[in-house]
DNA sequence: GTCTATACTCTGATAGAC
DNA sequence: GTCTATCAGAGTATAGAC
């Protein structure tokens, strides 16, 4: 795509299609696990074609994780600092938990990204992220100092809500073969969780 | 290598270091992001030299997953029926933790297969994987119905221990970036998750 | 056991017709 | 905007000398 202009319907539904392909691709496989091939076919179009609406393999990829992060941190920004704390924290890990059951393959992408030492986002998560991160820490903490919840680091309990629900979605594979067809993950998952953070944050 | 005979000095030796060479490049760059080059680079032999050791790049990805399991499944394993409920399950996080520090690698090789569906490792998850992780939640479920511990789901018990140890070596580049150089993330996960199964399981 | 040279395939990207 | 044809480079694996 050359040329700046505003988008028309065909390119704007084009590039939905080709992101949505792409994005089932490389939460799949990793960004060196798809070819440019694989995409096209997912999305019904020939390789020169997605190269028209997309410079490169890699500017797809980017445009991917451009996305992400706003969705992906929606949850912890919500926090409230004038609600019920205890009730905010719960509000938190249900809305993660929610984004990992109906988003798997942004939480896989991610979970790619980062596990490769996040190559392309390392200063998203170095600049914005960890400011948000700072921020919501320094609420919780003052929680805590008041007294309203349990004493706890509150970084760490931050890290934990993104492993103990994200783990869902990036170890789906693992977690539903351990399980075995007659559970539903997400539907224990639910109620474990609320217990677990009701028992660490209990006055 | 296409003889069965017992490997001499040199081959255990150079098999050795291609495994280790090999686990790194897998650990950082998932099973298609490596080329041979890279590997034989890093174990500082010629590209037909490792062909010689091991018969396909496909041959060095199952050689390492191969050797993974025991080492991963060992805490979980070492779980003792005739020892204090509590006292078990801290320690079994304590070494699944001490495991993430002294082998990223390993857990990110991991990662990286489960994250993609487990293509490899899916027949043994199901199989050997799943059954140790059965035997064990019924110990543990037991513990709970003789009000060892506090009610709660086994299985998920276990998963949350994976993902809260896990998280610090498939997470780190994130870990690092959101705490800051002046951080230790090992030495306060430790207290942290500590803290957290003290008040999940407190009866 | 180890190397150089190379065969062959796949893949990202471009040219240019329509 | 979309397609066919194609190029250049990278990558796995093998042949064969030493």
């Amino acid at each position: 795509m050359p040329h700046d202009q505003p988008l028309s319907r065909i390119q704007t539904r084009n590039r939905r299609v080709i992101l949505d392909a792409a994005l089932e691709e490389f939460a799949a496989a990793g960004f060196a696990g798809v070819t440019l091939d694989r995409i096209a076919a997912a999305a019904g179009l020939s390789k020169p074609n997605l190269l028209y609406y997309f410079a490169s393999k890699e500017a797809i990829y980017t445009a991917l994780l451009d996305d992400l992060l706003d969705l992906w941190l929606a949850p912890l920004r919500d926090l409230d600092p004038a609600g019920d704390p205890q009730a905010e924290i719960l509000t938190y890990v249900r809305k993660k938990l929610a984004l990992s059951q109906s988003h798997p393959r942004e939480s896989r992408l991610f979970a790619n990204e980062v596990l490769q030492g996040a190559p392309r986002l390392g200063p998203v998560i170095a600049g914005p992220l960890a400011q948000l991160v700072a921020d919501r820490a320094a609420l919780i903490r003052g929680w805590a100092e008041a007294g309203r919840i349990a004493p706890v680091d509150p970084h760490h309990l931050i890290f934990s809500v993104w492993a103990l629900t994200q783990h869902y979605a990036d170890f789906e594979a693992q977690v539903r073969a351990v399980l075995g067809p007659a559970h539903d993950p997400y539907a224990e998952a639910g109620p474990f969780l609320e217990t677990l953070y009701r028992r660490l944050l209990a006055v």
